[in-house]
DNA sequence: TCCTGCACCAATCATCTATTGGTCCGCATA
DNA sequence: TATGCGGACCAATAGATGATTGGTGCAGGA
């Protein structure tokens, strides 16, 4: 399997590996991590990001298959690689399904249809992150929405506007809601959109999203759902009009 | 899915055809329109929606392949069926690519995180249809309404159920929502997922899920949003209740 | 205690075969 | 001539099979 097949580039790896390191080692396991480790951050490895089998690993570092899972743990509990069962390991993070799907949709989406979704989908996330946010949470909040707030530029602070939005729906904890809300985040990204949305960011309307982002986040903290439903509702109907005003003074 | 194989339900159709319809007759290319078209509309088709294949309906109606062709053009342009290369006709409309991103997140989806997102998305979607429904889309779910109230067996019940939802969704006219209702349809119909709403399927039940369909639809007709998502969310709570109650009773 | 070697499972991929819609052509019949 | 039947072929898909890969447990040795 290693001239003719998918796994050619392999041997260039392996190559690279007997030469630099030294298999022999008094402490196997930590010699394997850190041989793992270096591979990994040099970047010597196939464009896929896709890492030697393990049963090669083991063969190759002269140390058996357990040990080189012990090492291959470390990593992907510090976030250096993941792996899939029947598929492999591979280094970086995992990829985002959400990206994918929202591809689809995302070249003829109109912005004001985005808005809609948005208006259906975050008052209902803002209430279940009421029902569900610690103490902790809500100081992220805050953390994000001053940051929102400060008068840098523009796209920074639309940026730190998306992330308040993405924590929200992330303490929300319900998994198949924050997929959803993932693709309508991706959408909103999509070029035109950007373009047009830039021009409805003025001194007054950010003064006036700050106000909506704490009224959100204290409705939060009070747990009170239903009002914080109530002010993100406000919030994205006036990022909603704001956005209708920009597109017609653009269209005369 | 309802014998061994995966074409068994082909079967229990085909008997339906020959006995109900006369394959023969004067205009070959008119009765095959007819005859396949009656049998979309009586509903007598497997699960999938999924018609018999060409072949199969030329050798039943005892016409040309290239005449049952033309049928299906015409149907396919009045939108009453959609067809795949490699893989077969189907009654209803073409689905959403959201299947590969719901499969990501189907296997450990817990039914009550499913019934909470729903709760989240489907009356914000019912709220939409009410605003956009023509007189047209509500006879269509009146039909529907009907099908999934007719005692034949659960299977089927909870098909038109999930048709009527479906309905409810792309009528609500805006692509995001319905890419993001499709993805939670699909991780609806997980396999353990089915099973237990399996149990929660009586005779008190069903007569109470179709006068909340009705309901809906009769605040959908009278375009009133706020309380057709009203009765959508009672509905989607008695619902999570009813699966609540059976999940219980299933872990005694 | 740590590591190795081994066996087995479950998920995935690669590959092949059968099926299915899409298309074209020749022929028969009215 | 027009319509329809029969057949052949292509391209895309689904289904099934075997190999590969990560996940896990167990026995034995240094």
């Amino acid at each position: 399997m290693i001239g003719a097949g998918p796994m050619t580039e392999c041997y260039v790896f392996r190559v690279g590996l007997t030469v630099n390191y030294a298999p022999e080692s008094t402490d196997n396991a930590a010699a394997a991590l850190a041989t793992i480790r270096q591979m990994i951050e040099t970047g010597k490895l196939p464009a896929n990001g896709r890492l030697p089998t393990e049963r090669e690993l083991a063969a190759e570092l002269g140390c058996g298959r357990r040990t080189v899972r012990r090492a291959l743990d470390t990593l992907e509990t510090e976030g250096l690689i993941w792996r899939k069962q029947g598929s492999g390991t591979f280094a970086g993070q995992p990829p985002d399904p959400a990206g994918a799907l929202a591809a689809e949709i995302a070249p003829d989406a109109d912005p004001l249809v985005v808005m809609e979704a948005r208006l259906c989908i975050e008052p209902a996330l803002a209430d279940l992150c009421a029902k569900r946010a610690t103490g902790e949470d809500v100081e992220k909040l805050r953390k994000l929405a001053r940051r929102a707030s400060q008068p840098l530029d523009a796209d920074t602070a639309e940026l730190w506007d998306g992330a308040l939005h993405r924590a929200i729906a992330r303490i929300a904890g319900n998994r198949v809601m924050l997929t959803a809300f993932a693709l309508l985040d991706e959408v909103r990204m999509g070029a035109e959109w950007q373009e047009k949305r830039h021009r409805a960011r003025t001194a007054e309307t950010m003064t006036l999203y700050d106000r909506q982002h704490r009224d959100i986040i204290d409705a939060i903290e009070r747990r009170d759902g239903q009002a914080a439903a109530a002010a993100m509702r406000a919030h994205l109907e006036a990022l909603s009009e704001n956005l209708k005003a920009s597109m017609e003074r653009s269209e005369t």
